[in-house]
DNA sequence: AAGACGAAAGTGGTTGA
DNA sequence: TCAACAACTTTCGTCTT
C-alpha cells in the first residue's frame, strides 16, 4: 500500500480537510470531496490465475475435528526429544502424532497462504484500509481452524470474512460491492457472512445509514452542505425509529436523494439507486416515509421553486 | 422523452409453531 | 420442517415535467 499524504484538497485547494484513517478516506470539509489516499496495490495481480482455475478448492486439512483442536499450533516435539523417549511404544506414538501434526499444519498454511493472497487483492480493490485487512486475516484464520471452509470455496469465506470486518470496522461495502471485487454472488457472500459470524460468535452491530453517505455522496458528487443535511435527516429518522428493520443502503439513498432535492442539487432517483445499489422503488417508499414522517415537504417544495 | 409514481407479483431470509 | 411474514426487487402502466 502507498500512502500519499495530501495537504490540501485538490478539487478546492482548501487547507481545510481531514483524513480519516479507519475510513481509509480524507474528507474536504469544504468542497465535501472524498479523497482516495490510497493506491491500490497492483502488486497482487499477478496472482496464480491459472492456479485457481485448474486445482480443486477443496480445503481444510485431512483431519478429524478432535485432532484439531490439540494439535494446532503446538509443536509436537522435534527428534532430539526422541531420543528421550525409552519405549517402543512410545517412540511409534510419537512419530504418529508428529506426522499428522505436520501434515494438518502445512495443509492449513498452504490452504491460508492461497486465501490471504486472495483477501489482498480483494481488499485492495475495494481500497480498504489496512486494519480492516488484518481482521479479515483474522477471521479467516479463525474459520479455517475451526473447519468452516469444508464445503465452501475458499473464495467465499475470504469474502465472509472482509464483509465481516468492514462491518466490524464500520467502513461498510455493499454486498454487492464485495460481490464485485471477488466474483462470489453477494447471495453466497451473505450466507458465509452469516454463518462464519455466527460459528466464530463474533457480533456485529447493526450498521448504521449515516457511514455510507460519505461514499455514496462523492460517488454523486454532492456538497458537503448536502452531505451533512442528509445525516441531519437520518438522525431524525432514527429517533422516531424510520430506520430499524429497513436495509441501511435504501434509508442512506433516500436521506441522500431529499438532502439533494433540499439543497437545489438534484440528482435522479435513478442515479442514486445506482451508487447505493438499490432500486428506485425502495428509494421511493424510503423517501415517502421520510418526508411524511419528518413533515419535510415545505422543505422540499420551498426549494424547488427556486 | 425522461423522470417520477404506484400497483402487483416474485425472491430470499427470518421467525414461530 | 413448514407456513406466515416483512423487506426488497422486477416489471409494467400511468402521470408529470
Amino acid at each position: 500500500m502507498i500512502r500519499k499524504q495530501l495537504k490540501e484538497c485538490p478539487e478546492c485547494a482548501s487547507k481545510n480537510i481531514f483524513g480519516d484513517r479507519e475510513k481509509g478516506e480524507t474528507i474536504c470539509r469544504d468542497c465535501g470531496l472524498v479523497i482516495e489516499d490510497r493506491m491500490v496495490d497492483f502488486g497482487q495481480e499477478w496472482r496464480t490465475f491459472e492456479d485457481d482455475a485448474n486445482t480443486k478448492r477443496r480445503t481444510g486439512a485431512p483431519t478429524s475435528e478432535t485432532s484439531f483442536d490439540q494439535g494446532l499450533g503446538t509443536e509436537v516435539g522435534n527428534t532430539s526429544d526422541f531420543y528421550k523417549l525409552s519405549s517402543d511404544r512410545e517412540r511409534d506414538r510419537f512419530f504418529r502424532l508428529r506426522k499428522w501434526n505436520i501434515r494438518i499444519s502445512t495443509a492449513i498454511e498452504r490452504n491460508l497462504k492461497v486465501a490471504l493472497a486472495e483477501l489482498k487483492r480483494v481488499s485492495s480493490f475495494l481500497k480498504l484500509p489496512k486494519s480492516v485487512e488484518e481482521e479479515a486475516a483474522r477471521i479467516y484464520r479463525q474459520a479455517v481452524q475451526k473447519g468452516l471452509v469444508r464445503g465452501r470455496s475458499m473464495e467465499s469465506v475470504v469474502a465472509g470474512a472482509l464483509y465481516a470486518a468492514c462491518r466490524r470496522h464500520e467502513v461498510p461495502r455493499t454486498l454487492d460491492e464485495m460481490g464485485e471485487a471477488s466474483g462470489i454472488e453477494k447471495k453466497e457472500i451473505g450466507r458465509t457472512y452469516r454463518f462464519v459470524t455466527r460459528e466464530l460468535e463474533i457480533s456485529i452491530k447493526p450498521s448504521n445509514p449515516a457511514d455510507y453517505i460519505p461514499r455514496f455522496a462523492s460517488a454523486l458528487k454532492l456538497s458537503a452542505e448536502t452531505q451533512s443535511k442528509s445525516v441531519e435527516i437520518l438522525e431524525h429518522a432514527r429517533d422516531i425509529e424510520l430506520t430499524s428493520g429497513r436495509g441501511p443502503t435504501g434509508i442512506a439513498a433516500a436521506a441522500l436523494y431529499v438532502a439533494s432535492l433540499i439543497h437545489g442539487e438534484k440528482r435522479t432517483q435513478r442515479e442514486v439507486a445506482d451508487v447505493a445499489g438499490v432500486t428506485e422503488v425502495t428509494i421511493r417508499n424510503r423517501y415517502k416515509e421520510l418526508i411524511k414522517k419528518l413533515k419535510l415537504t415545505k422543505e422540499v417544495e420551498k426549494s424547488k421553486k427556486k
